[in-house]
DNA sequence: TGTACATCAGTGAACGCGCGTTCACTGATGTAC
DNA sequence: TGTACATCAGTGAACGCGCGTTCACTGATGTAC
């Protein structure tokens, strides 16, 4: 129905952008519970009051933060998921895709490392809860690959969460290397690869699985 | 040289336990980076200036709330290496240790998943580094079991930190399982049972391991 | 196209409030003789 | 044991400051005719 937007929902989108944007940087260096709404309207260079016209509070912002982080980590996922090759190949590409994503989008992976034990709870749910998601996403990936021929549905569930808690740490990690205060590419490179061992040690495990 | 503390040292200490007492209750809803000296001082039954003779500021009773979380998390952890029996006994006996700890110890294990990516880099730090000792800890026990026949330092190291990540990702999700708003036994048994499985595997994946 | 009215994103001033930190103080505990 | 002085954990008042939220407003954009 609004397929052009008027001159004035342009802007309107442009102010919710540059408050979104101001609070992502905020809070490189901080939690979101401690973010003020003066803080944020000054980062973005509007009235404090301004942020009331897109935000009922400092919450909804944070909620909006963690659609904005997942929607592009479910793009990276599904690239892993969907590409062929054998076990070795998906293993590169994976870490690989984890330690671009975390490059590229550094903020917003910043964010959700921070927020999910974070003192908001429904900035925390909201996390939680899309992370379920990807387990359930790896998990139907995982259903139709021949090397899971016998796997209970249990057990593969119980293989799409190791997998997922292992992307978060490593992106956690990756994540800690890039801010540390000196610069250090070997510690990336230690991370990716000590990351790849651990997935064939997985590999290794699910390939001589018996069922449980 | 002072063995015998004296009545005023033993009340400094009371004090100063009362301002870390109050400071953990407080951070079960919310982080660090947002908790004031009025508000700690006030639960703990004190003046707001007395805080500051006992800490500087805030991120130093931080500091020292890492201290107190992770001695008693190197008891829990040594109480599981040091046990005999085989692998499936070890793995029954880990998780009923990282369970029974979160259980015991709530504030302290909330306190360090808040805090872990938390928004105050010295507790960060702190936490990072005990992480660390920890991994060192259990690369140390791994290296003296006949199963690490063969294997490489480096992939000794790699082994241990995939247990301790493992460990870190169980105590949260134990944590949310806790924190829910209704209690769910179910939830908590279920969350033991996939720990156990995934230990099994990853033990699995060691066995037929053949270095890198 | 032009005009008259409606909408509403953003403003700037105002409010009361709790904050962190400082300071000179008090009075119980500790110590020297 | 008694006395005179030192220490220092904790107090309460004071300060200036930035906070969240509200309000009536302005003026550009949108719409009806």
């Amino acid at each position: 129905m609004n397929h052009t937007v008027g001159a004035r929902q342009a802007q309107k989108q442009q102010s919710r952008r540059a408050l979104l944007d101001a609070g992502l940087g905020l809070l490189a260096d901080q939690n979101l519970a401690s973010l003020g709404v003066r803080e944020v309207t000054r980062a973005a260079g509007l009235s404090p009051a301004a942020f009331y016209r897109h935000f009922p509070d400092l919450a909804a912002l944070g909620v909006a933060l963690v659609e904005e982080s997942l929607a592009s980590l479910h793009v990276m996922i599904r690239s892993v998921l969907t590409g062929a090759g054998g076990a070795e190949e998906l293993i590169d590409r994976a870490v690989d895709v984890i330690q671009q994503h975390v490059r590229e989008h550094r903020p917003h992976v910043r964010f959700l490392a921070r927020e999910r034990h974070g003192g908001v709870r429904r900035v925390r749910e909201a996390i939680d809860a899309e992370l379920g998601r990807f387990a359930e996403e790896v998990c139907a990936a995982l259903r139709l690959q021949s090397a899971s021929k016998g796997w209970s549905e249990g057990d593969l569930r119980m293989l799409a969460e190791l997998y997922v808690d292992h992307m978060v740490s490593t992106a956690a990690a990756f994540l800690e290397a890039l801010d540390a205060q000196e610069a250090d590419p070997a510690r990336e490179a230690r991370i990716a690869a000590t990351a790849r061992l651990q997935l064939r040690l997985i590999s290794l495990g699910r390939r001589h699985w018996q069922g449980s």
